[in-house]
DNA sequence: CCATCTTTGTGCACGCGTTCACAAAGACAT
DNA sequence: ATGTCTTTGTGAACGCGTGCACAAAGATGG
């Protein structure tokens, strides 16, 4: 039986392995004293626990350069993803072919929502539609949505909705990137003033909670 | 002079007043005992900070569906992003316009990264070439590195790696998903066990640290 | 010029998560 | 069986960030 040590995997994930063991212990009694863990019946408990083992029957609605990407994307398939349906407003779209499945139009939307069981919809519309694809989805019986157009949607109580922004991760790289340049430079008044200290925790310790949308 | 107070600020962004004064602090002492803050020399004073006047040229390597629609994406500029050069190993690509500029192939990596003082690549290849087109970016200069592709790309000390998985947005939506439908039925033993208590803190919060890759 | 009122900037205390350290548990050898 | 050795699971301590509360600063009015 094939088994892993917290310890080597902390050291493999870079992190404190006694953390590791508090967070596997939140899951239930895993392992085995003196031995570790059964690797496959730990990959099985954390899946499940994640929601790998289930089909999450997703949409994507807006079907541009984006959507398309998305619907290509391989990555979906094995972390328990089933893309129900693209769609999208534009009628010249409809029935064509994008990663081997045909475009469905917004007319259909309720009715592909329903008939798939659908909970969670993926918006990839420009930010002029995202609120009003948003309001049809929720309405449709949508409970979780991943929002990549540049707005912010309000929906009802009970909806979860999460924000990707393409630039924002440009925008951290950019603020270390500015961070290097200024170092050789650092402590001339008035220009940039330095954190309080610098943590190093992961790429995003040094980073304000603030930041313009 | 239109001016904003830390309490009004607070609010609208749904965090304590004195956790930002103490940010803004860090900054230096840009508010008005009794006034609050210039709201232009504050937003002025900001995105220096955080490094939006600043000009960022990037490369984005590989124009498939994902490089495309990141070409397209309208938040760039006016983040402080400028795309300098759109670049393809596909020579059926080279000279094809797309965003309104022609895709180079990438024979001229290095001259273009060179050219233009490029020290930020975003990488939207496959996952095969991403670590070689790394290897190229980081040779010519770039320091600062945005990988869509689903791999781990090594580099040396001093260059910084940002990894954007599309589908990790989607997880975090399915384990929240699987909360909900479970609530109802909660507290059957072994099947789903609780965390050890709910922040509520932010979306992230009850998001276990570790998940596979 | 003084009093009052508003809001900043920050010392300090609290609370939470991380890490340490160790007892309990189980495997394995003798 | 008994002892030894490894590794888990977790109580307790530590450290850091968040939020409270207030003194200092400055505006504003009389």
């Amino acid at each position: 039986m094939p088994t892993v040590s917290s310890e080597e995997l902390a050291a493999a994930a870079g992190v404190n392995s006694a953390k590791l063991r508090k967070d596997f212990s939140y899951l239930g009694s895993y392992g085995t004293r003196g031995v570790g863990y059964d690797v496959e019946y730990l990959v099985y408990q954390i899946s499940r626990e994640l929601g790998l083992t289930q089909d999450w029957p997703v949409v994507i609605v807006g079907i541009g350069n984006l959507g398309a990407a998305l619907a290509n994307y391989g990555g979906f398939a094995s972390r328990g993803f089933r893309v129900a349906a693209l769609i999208d407003a534009d009628p010249a779209m409809a029935g064509k072919p994008v990663a081997g499945m045909p475009v469905q139009h917004t007319d259909d939307l309720e009715s592909i929502i329903e008939e798939n069981g659908v909970s969670i919809g993926v918006i990839a519309t420009p930010a002029g539609a995202a609120q009003q694809v948003c309001d049809r989805l929720v309405a449709a019986g949508v409970t979780s949505i991943l929002n990549f157009a540049p707005t912010v949607l309000s929906v009802p109580d009970g909806v979860d909705v999460r924000k990707v922004d393409l630039s924002i991760e440009l925008q951290i790289l950019a603020f270390h990137e500015q961070r290097k340049a200024g170092e050789e430079a650092a402590g001339e008044p008035g220009t940039v003033l330095q954190a309080p200290k610098e943590t190093g925790k992961g790429p995003d310790g040094d980073v304000p909670a603030v930041m313009p949308a």
